[in-house]
DNA sequence: AGCACGATTAACT
DNA sequence: GTTAATCGTGCTC
């Protein structure tokens, strides 16, 4: 029997649940007629259980929604896709309850459908940084600012993940958030990054 | 209206 | 190890 993607119910939890069980299962990318995947890696919440957690995008402007952020306040299973430095999109998964705002980043994956895409996309560089980071990953699987908003749980949607089993705890590990530059602590130090211990392809 | 800066990457020395 | 690239966002004046 194939897999199946994961609903709503999967996603509209604790952020930081979402991110840890998010590990070892399939990103999955309809792109020109052709499935581009890979399994996740690496991952961090954002926001979590948290009334505030300043280093999320949707603690800016007093915690209120903005054009930016309102994707992250509005129910679980949608796409948050930002640009970064002016260059990169990052991909982030909406998480917890409608009205509350939380996500996860995918920072990094391993790939398996449509490897020949993916090297075109990142030409020039070697397997492992194809998707080794989050800026890295989002252009080897084609993914953009029409990415962001997507409903990842609808049947029609060009980006969803795939359901597989939970991975044993034994096989993971997490630590604090990189790249935060100057969010005060506490938020500095949360253990809410997540990885596949020894994956060649979590970032460095 | 102007500005400082960022959930990064790649190309340098 | 250092630094340029590059632009939308939210904050300050």
């Amino acid at each position: 029997m194939s897999a199946t993607r994961l609903t709503p119910p999967f996603f509209a939890r604790n952020a930081r649940i979402v991110a840890q069980e998010l590990l070892g299962k399939q990103l999955v990318r309809r792109l020109d007629g052709h499935l581009i995947s890979g399994l996740i890696v690496e991952t961090e919440a954002y926001c979590d259980f948290w009334d505030v957690d300043l280093a999320c995008h949707a603690s800016r402007n007093k915690g209120r929604p903005t054009p930016r952020t309102e994707i992250m306040f509005g129910p679980a299973g949608f796409a948050y896709v930002y640009l970064n430095y002016g260059i990169h999109s990052l991909f982030n998964v909406v998480t917890g309850s409608n009205g509350t705002a939380s996500a996860v980043l995918i920072r990094a994956l391993e790939p398996q459908l449509g490897e020949i895409k993916m090297e075109k996309n990142r030409k020039g560089r070697s397997r492992i940084e194809w998707t080794n980071g989050p800026g890295k990953l989002t252009q080897a699987m084609g993914i953009d600012q029409s990415i962001n908003k997507q409903n990842l749980c609808h049947p029609d949607s060009v980006i969803w993940v795939e359901d597989a089993p939970t991975l044993s705890l034994t096989r993971c590990q997490s630590g604090p958030r990189v790249g935060l530059g100057k969010t005060p602590e506490p938020w500095f130090s949360m253990p809410w990054r997540f990885w596949i211990k020894n994956n060649q392809f979590v970032s460095k």
